[in-house]
DNA sequence: CGCGTTTGACCTGCGC
DNA sequence: GCGCAGGTCAAACGCG
């Protein structure tokens, strides 16, 4: 649970579409605790370099924005423990026990496609039956030359309109669909929160 | 042929 | 120590 941080992210009723013309529902999403995180980026900007929007940061400061993840089924603090076992050297070591992990983004989306087109080019490498999840958790790399990005991908048993997008790690290089920018995936994705703050 | 997906085996950490 | 569950690997396979 330490390294999630969740995106509120202003909600709307309007039905919205995706690159493959499905649509994605928005009005089950709730607006109380929206903090505007994604407001602030500014519309229609290209990602920035470090692949991440630029909100790597706040992962970092978990604790005191009070930006915990609550997701709804499994992503809890036993994949949050596993993950830190395959952090690249480079990024974390587990000398006397002190383990660095990098930071995870979770969004939970509400959308009727596992796979958001957030313009990087993903590779698959896995995917596990999870416990108490109808659902399987899908692996994706990014497959640009020398990122080490992966996300998860997740649908929740509870909500099955619900995907659980996990992010790790910060992207070291240009989006790759050029075409392609925040504003476009904004028209992909809501993002809400369960927050109860 | 190159790239991406599938899938079973394997590895690792945690809880009991 | 053992079992379970999450995460990764890699060979096989499919598709453009």
């Amino acid at each position: 649970m330490e390294n999630y941080s969740m995106f509120p992210c202003p909600s709307s009723s309007t039905a919205m579409y995706n690159n493959n013309h499905n649509p994605i529902s928005t009005s089950a999403l709730g607006s109380s605790h929206n903090h505007g995180f994604i407001s602030n980026l500014g519309y229609g900007r290209q990602m920035s370099s470090n692949g991440f929007l630029g909100l790597r940061s706040t992962a970092a400061t978990d604790d005191q924005n009070h930006l915990h993840l609550h997701l709804h089924d499994n992503l809890q603090k036993r994949s949050v423990a596993e993950a830190g076992r395959d952090v690249d050297d480079s990024a974390g070591k587990k000398k006397g026990g002190k383990k660095v992990r990098k930071p995870r983004y979770a969004f939970q989306t509400r959308s009727q496609v596992d796979i958001l087109d957030d313009g990087y080019r993903w590779r698959k490498y896995g995917q596990k039956a999870v416990k108490n999840n109808k659902f399987p958790r899908s692996y994706y790399r990014c497959t640009h030359q020398g990122c080490i990005v992966k996300k998860q991908v997740q649908r929740l048993t509870k909500d099955e309109g619900v995907v659980v997008t996990t992010y790790e790690g910060v992207h070291t290089h240009q989006i790759d669909k050029t075409t392609d920018n925040f504003e476009h995936i904004l028209t992909q994705m809501q993002i809400y929160t369960t927050n109860p703050f």
